[in-house]
DNA sequence: TGAAATGTTGGGGCG
DNA sequence: ACGCCCCAACATTTC
């Protein structure tokens, strides 16, 4: 090993140069750095990343492709098992380590076992294992969870993005990115999603800096659960990608004057992150089991059809119709909305959450495996601090509520567009007149409700008295 | 980070 | 003036 060895920093869920700690190590050793992303479908345990994730990758390596260029560097693509490919570059380039920042997938965990690699913490706000109990457990509720991370030391200070990036002598073969197909042909179904993102690290920081500058941030607490209106940050995705960190979050938000109550509300929704992410690594299982055992025999319904009528947005119910249908368009669904038809597919279809949670991991942007395996546990009542699972959402009550006057619904289900506020959730109810005035046709234009709300509510509570009998 | 059922209270109409 | 009923409004408990 020479001091002109060079070193490798491996890129995953840290698609940035500003605060990325294994970067700037790298290069104020002083080699040459080799920065490498592996598209690697076939690890053992991974979940095969799904169709929204792989159309956002594609435009957010070109970005960190171009970004690292501007700095004299490139971004070396390599397809494989991400042990055998590094070790493969490692005889290629004559490498002295390998850099990388910490992941928290448990595939991931098990790939650095064996390659070894130098990690650097960046994923969360604090280092994994520093929040703990009094009895040194991790905590298992949300509350006492974020007040331990509040008390902690506050999230390091964001490192600069390096101003240069030393290139090897020679440059290793890459990958043309084109070849890997991230982005659809036939159909081209990423229209959506290309008017509604900007993928990359600029895009990240332009969205947390119109969050901030809109002044969104201190009305975040009464804004947040109206989904007709831009009110949140919309930072998932990026936040998934690590083209911005979550230190960077932090710190932005709580430099803002006036950020207010808005703005420890919308950390709060970050710590919902670091507590999945918390979850996740004590119990590597959450995406494929119940954390509450007895949840195991819960008597769960196959139903095809009603499945297909909830991925399409044709239930019958027009908040949860509107959310699925803005989650297919764009790749992304409002969190309040996310909620209600969650909680419809497990409570009032009574299909299994793990269907939702693959559906979820194939069409959203911010698919993240810790965030969706607890989010779909909470809602199925399954998971760590969950919501009781008699807690039942009336996606009618909730729609009138969080959407007065429908505009959320007449944006995504147009077919519904020329009914008023009062008939726009309900329209099973309305009269025949106003129906036909509106242009719709009740089972031909839009369907009638797949459930009754009463029934299913009935239903799912009686299928629950049944696990809590066996428990 | 609910909703429905049930219980309580208090004002007003009315015999 | 009084008691009675109705019911909206709010509170509590139950799922």
């Amino acid at each position: 090993m020479t001091r002109q060895d060079p070193i490798i920093v491996w890129f995953r869920q840290d698609l940035r140069l500003a605060d990325h700690a294994a970067l700037s190590a790298a290069v104020e050793s002083g080699r040459p750095v080799i920065p490498v992303y592996i598209l690697d479908d076939a690890a053992p345990g991974a979940w095969r990343m799904g169709g929204a994730s792989r159309w956002w990758l594609h435009d957010s390596l070109k970005s960190l492709s171009r970004s690292l260029a501007d700095l004299g560097s490139r971004l070396i693509l390599r397809r494989g098992e991400s042990a055998a490919v590094l070790d493969k570059l490692g005889h290629e380039t004559g490498a002295a380590a390998v850099y990388a920042s910490a992941a928290y997938e448990p595939w991931a965990r098990a790939s650095e076992a064996r390659i070894d690699p130098k990690l650097f913490e960046g994923a969360t706000l604090h280092s994994f294992d520093q929040i703990r109990t009094e009895q040194g457990l991790p905590y298992r509720v949300f509350t006492p969870f974020w007040r331990a991370c509040l008390k902690a030391e506050p999230p390091a200070r964001p490192l600069p993005s390096p101003r240069s990036i030393p290139a090897p002598a020679g440059w290793p073969a890459s990958d043309k990115l084109e070849s890997w197909r991230l982005t659809p042909a036939k159909p081209d179904w990423a229209g959506g999603l290309r008017e509604t993102w900007e993928p990359g690290e600029a895009g990240a920081h332009a969205r947390l800096a119109r969050f901030l500058d809109t002044g969104r941030v201190g009305s975040y607490g009464e804004g947040r659960d109206f989904p007709a209106h831009e009110k949140t940050s919309r930072l998932s995705p990026h936040l998934h990608f690590g083209e911005i960190s979550p230190r960077q979050v932090w710190h932005a938000v709580s430099a803002l004057p006036g950020a207010g109550d808005g703005g420890r509300q919308f950390l709060r929704e970050v710590g919902w992150r670091e507590f999945s992410i918390h979850l996740l690594l004590h119990a590597p299982h959450m995406p494929e089991a119940p954390l509450k055992a007895d949840f195991e025999a819960f008597p769960w319904c196959e139903d095809a059809a009603a499945l297909t009528a909830w991925q399409r947005g044709l239930t019958g119910y027009p908040l949860v119709d509107a959310g699925m249908r803005e989650l297919w368009a764009t790749g992304w669904m409002h969190n309040r909305v996310r909620m209600v038809a969650a909680s419809f597919l497990v409570k009032h279809l009574l299909i299994h959450w793990r269907h939702g949670e693959d559906w979820f991991w194939d069409t959203l942007v911010d698919a993240d495996l810790a965030s969706n395996a607890a989010s779909w546990q909470w809602v199925a009542g399954s998971g760590a601090d969950a919501a009781p699972y008699f807690r039942i959402f009336n996606p009618t009550m909730q729609a009138e509520k969080f959407d007065p006057d429908g505009t959320y619904i007449r944006r995504w289900v147009p077919e519904l567009a020329r009914l008023a506020a009062a008939h726009v959730h309900v329209p099973w109810t309305a009269p025949r007149e106003v129906l036909a005035e509106a242009g719709i046709l009740l089972g031909e234009t839009y369907p009638r409700p797949i459930v009754d709300h009463a029934a299913a509510r009935a239903r799912a509570l009686a299928a629950y008295e049944r696990i809590k009998k066996a428990a």
